[in-house]
DNA sequence: ATGGTTGTTGGACAA
């Protein structure tokens, strides 16, 4: 079983890529963020003909989640719980073969001394609440997304950017700490401890790209069922070199299932 | 310090 997370940055701007990459990668799911599109718009069809069954939830211009799967998607949840009616599209969880599996795209919160920031705060702090109740199922849960979070300086190519930013301040990397004290282990640092200039976004400034500029920001968190399932974790940067590539590139993991 | 870029849109705003 091979799922896959990808903040494609615009699910129309990057259809050919994506087609692209699911028929050499064939993910059994994939978890997109910042699909920019309502829901309606989604190109499902496209997915359909390459045999994956799309969920999304998106909005007009901005944000919009979505998972797709070569196996039925059931039980679909469309938002954090205590989630207002006018929530940015963020957040959507299903059971695919038995495992809980969520598309998370969590608030980016720049500029750090402004609403955007406390909503980030909030918003960690509901998703805590959502994994806590996800935990106490004891069945293999994996949340998977763009979590606008650099958890280590190791994370960064040039951490002291960073340092005043709400993708790496204390506050935030503590706040994403707490999730995962809960029992949830971060695939991709746990399967690959010491591995160094492993990043899933750069920026499309400044030669980001072409400099390794980097930052590792999207990851899998996974219940103690699912990680001991899981045999490998690895980024796939390919996709960044193309043309009209999005910022982001695919996070993937293999399970034993 | 500023600007550098991309996407949605048709001027900002978000990232």
């Amino acid at each position: 079983m091979r799922i896959a997370t990808w903040n494609v940055n615009s699910i129309r701007a990057r259809l050919p890529n994506i087609m692209d990459w699911i028929s050499t990668q064939k993910p059994d799911i994939l978890l997109m963020q910042e699909i920019k599109c309502e829901t309606s718009s989604f190109p499902f069809l496209e997915f359909k003909s390459s045999g994956y069954e799309v969920r999304a939830v998106g909005q007009k211009s901005y944000n919009g989640v979505a998972i797709a799967s070569l196996h039925p998607i059931e039980d679909v949840t469309e938002a954090l719980p205590h989630s207002s009616n006018d929530e940015p599209a963020r957040y959507i969880e299903a059971v695919i073969k038995g495992i809980r599996i969520a598309s998370i795209y969590l608030p980016n919160g720049n500029p750090v001394s402004t609403d955007k920031f406390t909503y980030k705060l909030d918003w960690m702090a509901r998703l805590k609440q959502r994994a806590i109740k996800l935990l106490q199922e004891e069945s293999p849960v994996i949340l998977g997304g763009d979590y606008n979070v650099i958890p280590k300086e190791m994370d960064a190519h040039d951490p002291a950017a960073w340092e005043n930013g709400a993708l790496f301040l204390p506050q935030i990397r503590a706040a994403f700490q707490e999730i995962l004290n809960l029992g949830y282990t971060e695939a991709f640092r746990a399967m690959n401890p010491h591995k160094l200039e492993a990043y899933s976004f750069w920026d499309y400034q400044a030669g980001a790209w072409q400099r390794d500029n980097g930052i590792r920001i999207d990851h899998f968190l996974l219940s103690p069922e699912s990680i001991d399932r899981s045999t490998s974790c690895h980024i796939d940067r390919s996709p960044r070199g193309k043309e009209k590539a999005s910022d982001h590139v695919p996070v993937i993991i293999d399970l034993d299932l």
